[in-house]
DNA sequence: ATTAATTTTGTAATCATTACAAAATAATAC
DNA sequence: GTATTATTTTGTAATGATTACAAAATTAAT
């Protein structure tokens, strides 16, 4: 995706649409690795002059906020982050720590019975040994 | 549950049922409200003479290790504790704070196409408004 | 170009968790 | 039952992620 396109979307989302935001959602956009804090910070850093950790987080809280993020707690000592904020769910490998998208249809979801309740977000997270990882053990 | 009882299960487990042991275990189970570290031990701290808050990470930690407790990553800043193993879902409040339980069969859960993958651990977590505080909303 | 509003920065504070060595407790051997 | 050994607990300090906050920088509006 493009510079220009990422401004769009950010508009469109009510985030006015700075050079260090438009460049952290491209980030997030383009590699889609479920990157942390730290991840982010320390690829763009060399790319953006001057950028501060703080406002990674800064810009983060507000993309979540904005609804243009996600804040996956998979695991308690870490936030990722994902622009993908369609229904899908998070698989964490404990070899190799990756976490991978798998699409899940909305209806594919559990309904679970909850009665009078407002359901606003949905996480399923898997953890386990992926594929790759599986190989290299058995190897 | 009585602390014969739970003895017995965490011996099963291959957990010595040490004193302290228990009685958090007894703790979880009782009040099955999903506490934090803080809360179980500023609620046994009285309870239990000289408890240590770093005893109550060391006895969860084991607990989770030995598959007698899961740990709940609902969200980034605390991490929750539930002697209930079975397959289940977690809703959290963001108003009350309040996590509860829902009944998921395991059959219910989506079966993502994750080929050569070992999956160890299902994790669902719904978030919103529970009933009560829809309620006291609306009022 | 000036002024006002917003954003970013950098440091310090906070909070949950872990590391670690000493003290206490429990299990085992004699 | 006491001595010895292994395990557990404690308390303090360290770590690491995140937030608070005020000053500096940037952007928008006049």
């Amino acid at each position: 995706m493009e510079q220009q396109q990422i401004s769009t979307y950010l508009l469109k989302n009510g985030i006015r649409p700075l050079q260090k935001r438009v460049k952290i959602m491209g980030y997030l956009v383009s590699k889609r690795n479920h990157p942390t804090v730290e991840m982010i910070y320390s690829d763009l850093v060399h790319e953006i002059k001057g950028l501060s950790k703080t406002t990674v987080y800064n810009v983060l809280n507000l993309f979540v906020q904005s609804g243009v993020a996600l804040a996956l707690n998979i695991e308690g000592n870490e936030i990722r982050y994902d622009a993908d904020t369609s229904t899908h769910g998070h698989f964490k490998c404990r070899v190799c720590s990756g976490v991978i998208d798998f699409r899940i249809k909305q209806e594919e979801l559990p309904k679970p019975m909850l009665d009078g309740f407002r359901i606003e977000e949905h996480h399923f997270y898997l953890m386990g040994v992926c594929s790759f990882c599986c190989n290299k053990i058995e190897a």
